[in-house]
RNA sequence: AGGGGAUUGGUCAAGUGGUAUGAUAGGGGUCUCCAAAACCUUUGGCGGGAGUUCGAUUCUCUCAUCCCCUG
């Protein structure tokens, strides 16, 4: 019998952890962020982390796990969500995987095969070299010449996704298109629901500009300074997250803070937008459109805990763990 | 009140007597190891009216709005 398995996610500031704690529990869950940010400790204001006063007892994974220095990726995600995964099925209750990164539900939910090796960064620096020196067009060319379908599908200038492309092909000889088809067909191990928390544009993009106001008030450009002066660059990985590159900037008297503010507001909106391009295309999700239950969060659990009877069974261990 | 200047997509700017350019915002999309990333794509416009002209966003007049100076 498949396992139980809730996702909770919408585009940013549309109120995800906050829907999160009623959740967990009314259902007897446990938290998994999936959010690329969250993870790092130090980083608490610009990734909008939830507090630990807010967590109400419900116990949190992948949130403060890892130094801002420490690489985090898809794969670093998939095998700590999982280790997570087990422990809370040990405790007898429901993983409930909360935050917008959708790259990494989607690899959680479907189990995404990564294990083909395990990133050579020399070897994708070689080929990054080889695009700036040649042109995006001759890596491609490249790409092209082993994977035709891969170069088809991944434009030109995406060099990223040229060169990851070319690595798999390299390291495993097998062609990444075919890789992706086969993974792409797969199935999910688990008996899921998908809940994306949704809002009108205009509000969601009104929301998120008040949060980056909010955000500077409490003390961003402090939280990123200390961040500079333990000897962190802008160019760190966990420093290009939104709100701290530009911040940085600032600190660095590259841009003024107004303008920082600015791109930020901005930026995040961008990203909003992605966020929900990607859940479009994902299948069988519940969209929750705040708007439409008025805002009301004794109605929007109501609908999820509707949905998750038909999704998920409580039965036996499940059932008698609705409260901590 | 008099004089001068301005009026180009939501915003900021370019430009020309012959089908209006760009930036930015907004919309849509791709995505299977940097994903809060990377990349693709697209809808909008010459303030109103009259005149000169084959033809006016461009020249003239007028109205409107805004800005500056003088009183």
């Amino acid at each position: 019998m498949k396992k139980p398995l809730i996702i909770l996610t919408g585009p940013t500031a549309v109120g995800k952890t906050k829907a999160s704690i009623g959740l967990a529990k009314a259902v007897g869950g446990e938290i998994i962020s999936a959010d690329s940010m969250q993870v790092y400790k130090h980083m608490d204001i610009g990734s909008a982390k939830i507090r630990p006063e807010k967590m109400e007892g419900v116990p949190h994974y992948l949130i403060d796990e890892l130094e801002p220095w420490e690489e985090f990726h898809v794969v670093r995600f998939q095998q700590m969500a999982k280790a997570a995964m087990e422990k809370i099925y040990q405790n007898g209750h429901i993983p409930i995987v909360v935050g917008g990164t959708g790259f990494y539900i989607q690899a959680l939910l479907y189990d995404i095969d990564f294990t083909e090796n395990d990133g050579d960064q020399a070897f994708r620096k070689r080929l990054s070299d080889y695009a700036k020196e040649h042109g995006a067009h001759a890596l491609h060319d490249r790409l092209r010449s082993v994977d035709e379908k891969a170069a088809e599908a991944i434009h030109e200038n995406n060099v990223k996704r040229v060169i990851r492309a070319l690595e798999y092909y390299e390291k495993t000889g097998e062609r990444i298109s075919e890789h992706n088809e086969r993974e792409s067909a797969k199935a999910s191990p688990y008996r899921s629901a998908y809940f994306v928390l949704n809002d009108k544009r205009e509000h969601l993009y009104e929301k998120i500009n008040l949060r980056v106001d909010d955000m500077i008030k409490e003390g961003l450009v402090e939280e990123v300074r200390a961040l500079k002066d333990k000897g962190y660059k802008a160019s760190d990985v966990a420093m290009q997250g939104l709100g701290y590159k530009e911040i940085f900037a600032y600190l660095d008297g590259v841009t003024s803070l107004e303008e920082a503010v600015y791109t930020i507001k901005r930026d995040t909106r961008h990203f909003a937008k992605r966020q929900i391009t990607w859940f479009k295309r994902e299948k069988d999700v519940i969209w929750i459109d705040k708007s439409s239950w008025g805002y009301d969060e004794e109605k929007i659990l109501g609908t999820m805990l509707k949905h998750l009877e038909g999704v998920l069974c409580y039965e036996g261990d499940f059932s008698e763990n609705r409260s901590f």
